[in-house]
DNA sequence: CGCTGGATTGACTCGGATCAAGTCGAGTGG
DNA sequence: CCACTCGACTTGATCCGAGTCAATCCAGCG
């Protein structure tokens, strides 16, 4: 029975037998939600912190216009911000992608959790410090990369990321995202992002169909997209407490 | 001798006179830093945590192609990340806009601190949930908003977090912006910017000029910018320890 | 077997980038 | 005090990437 919470934890910081346990129990009742679910919506009040189990889920917001921006994707192990209960309203909404298992910790148990176990704050604050950092790299692909180079940049980040919790092993990741949910997510339309596919499945970098991405040449895609993995910290700092 | 850090934070949370007073301490001996000056550069070891306590600052990323993208505005009292020690490398710089005066919160000290007074800690994070929300509004900005619209918002965002932390009373801001940094930041040129300032002036809603942003308008303005001001989270919860 | 929601392609338009000159204001030195 | 310089701001002309509108195409499915 693993628990992608946990393991993704324990590549941020070392937890002990007691932690784990902690954890376990805390996200043991988890609740199956289908795709194209809210689990709180811009304006709700928070309640208590979302961890995705298994399956992916999407931050976004609407705009006055109608149209949808994408912020960030969830994917299994994930969790939205653990303070977000400091908050009188959300300002986005949270929503499954696929059919997904989410588990809910109430503020309470949460604090006496990171209180009593360190180890688990420490986790905690990296897995957020590297959505700190995925939100930055997101505004850089935004403000200043090309339409190729932003999608490349995506599909780079997340492969990586779904390599990092063992979601995949070869150069292919199941990707179950809409064209349209991808055009959303790089600020660009899906007749758009449909013909920079086809580009990019021209170039030889990489392919993605029946919701399948496979990375034909990483190294090109890379040098496509501009990509530097350093935000991602898979690195940490080692000999700090 | 005001402390704009600790006014801001007493805008989050209640603080003890002890506690107030342990910032103080903390924050006693800042230093003088010119205009343009990097705090700390990408890929640097992340050291104590910076604190402005006069002046502006920027994030910014530089691409492989040179162009660069700013991230964020710190302004008088903002902070980098607390838990920022916990990196092996920064992801992105920041550098002083204006000259500024910025103080150094050593993470031993810090974390202390926060153990010992739960209320800084409180406050901290919601300065931090402040940020990320700032950050989504970026996302949302530069994917789904016309130039008009964007430079509109970010010009709502700067004075309002401006006149949150008291830095101005009246319609008006001392905006020490270069047109090409505003640019830089909203992912544009510095020649479209110029123009998309032309329309804002001749719409009547507002004017930059020679470093000071005139709102004529404030309704049209945010009109322009479909601008809700939800992201900046003033009214907090209320009710919950 | 027709329906439906993605994906794909074509034709046309337009917002913003690019390139190239200026202009203006605050210093600076003669 | 005035010529010179330098950085920032303006403006015009042109081009191209990406949006828009409108047909298909296709696979999965009731």
């Amino acid at each position: 029975m693993s628990n992608r919470f946990i393991d993704k934890l324990k590549g941020f910081a070392s937890l002990t037998a007691t932690e784990s346990a902690a954890l376990a129990a805390l996200t043991a009742t988890p609740r199956p939600y289908p795709a194209k679910h809210d689990l709180i919506r811009e304006g709700d009040r928070p309640g208590p912190v979302f961890v995705v189990l298994d399956g992916w889920a999407c931050r976004y917001k609407i705009l006055p216009n109608g149209s949808r921006q994408v912020l960030a994707y969830l994917m299994p192990g994930d969790s939205c911000d653990l303070h977000i209960g400091l908050l009188a309203e959300m300002d986005h909404s949270i929503q499954t992608v696929t059919p997904a298992v989410v588990a809910t910790i109430e503020r309470a148990d949460m604090d006496a959790l990171m209180g009593r176990h360190p180890g688990i704050g420490k986790a905690m604050y990296v897995g957020q410090l590297i959505d700190e950092g995925t939100m930055r790299a997101w505004i850089t692909s935004m403000g200043r990369r090309a339409s190729i180079e932003r999608v490349a940049h995506l599909m780079c980040e997340l492969y990586l990321r779904a390599r990092n919790i063992g979601l995949t092993l070869e150069p292919r990741l199941a990707l179950p995202l809409s064209q349209s949910m991808l055009a959303d997510s790089l600020g660009m339309t899906p007749v758009h992002l449909n013909r920079v596919m086809k580009e990019l499945r021209g170039s030889g970098a990489m392919t993605l169909q029946r919701g399948s991405l496979i990375i034909e040449d990483p190294a090109r895609l890379i040098r496509i997209a501009g990509f530097d993995e350093n935000y991602l910290h898979r690195r940490l700092r080692t000999g700090v407490r």
